[in-house]
DNA sequence: AATCAAATGAGAATGACTCTCATCATAAGT
DNA sequence: ACTTATGATGAGAGTCATTCTCATTTGATT
């Protein structure tokens, strides 16, 4: 249950928190922007503001549920922080987003960090390109 | 000349983007905000719009003259294109900003992307950290 | 049920950036 | 150098995502 979720991070548990929680969670979308995520929420008849998503998202983001990409051009993304760590590779065409992982890219980056005197936190890694020859917004299509 | 570099991408050459142009150049900070690159010209006593100094930045960018960068947090930040490509290190707490470049990194990007059916076009890669323990900003300073 | 801190919704405010438009400057032609 | 046409500029209005304010409501605790 969400209800549980939120507990567990000492957030009380509210309408607002378990719609939010619950739409990302079903939505076939993995990343979703506020407004979508506001714009769903209504369209389903329920009454929440848009402030009230974007201090959620960003409560649950601190609480580590979930995590946040801005990729260019676009407005920031929100994603369930479910399963291993991933990065991203956006269709400049289509919008469409991929995930990926490489356990050399991340090893790489610890080594860079530590042979420049820096103690790594995070790190956001975008790939950007053309999701040819599937992509739907081809001309060749 | 700076002249000559406007003309070769085919830029008129006018006062507001040769200033703008040897700002980026003789300043000591590669990587400068619209704002600071305006505030800065201001102070040197020209008068050039803010307008005119994000219009100038977007074109130089189009012809492949300077860079653009969003750290997370930050605003859009702009450097030169000099030299080789490299990605960012920021420093969380005092914002100082490293260079560095990976060869392993990028091979290991074109991979991903033909593994996923994607043209690589581009790509953004930040690491993020505290420079410690040089960090002006760190309590033990 | 009573209490009170915390959360909410509506709308105002902010801040980065872009657009509009009247004026001005550059580059090409004379 | 002078004229002209095209493109650039500055000032300020406009946009848009996000945050803030504050009166009202809600949830956790008693
Ligand atoms: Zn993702
Ligand atoms: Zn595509
Ligand atoms: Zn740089
Ligand atoms: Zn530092």
């Amino acid at each position: 249950m969400e209800s549980q979720e939120l507990r567990n991070v000492g957030l009380k548990v509210t309408t607002p928190r378990l719609k939010i929680l619950s739409l990302l969670e079903k939505s076939t979308e993995k990343h979703m922007t506020a407004e979508t995520i506001y714009r769903l929420l209504s369209t389903g008849g329920e009454v929440i503001g848009l402030a009230t998503v974007y201090r959620a998202l960003a409560q649950f983001e601190a609480a580590g549920l979930i995590t946040r990409h801005q990729f260019e051009g676009g407005q920031t993304v929100f994603e369930l922080e479910r399963g291993p760590h991933h990065d991203h590779i956006v269709c400049v065409r289509c919008g469409r987003v991929e995930e990926f992982y490489d356990k050399i890219i991340e090893e790489r980056q610890r080594v860079i960090s530590e042979k420049l005197g820096f103690t790594l936190s995070d790190h956001a890694l975008t790939l950007y390109g053309e999701c040819t020859p599937n992509c739907p917004k081809s001309h060749s299509a």
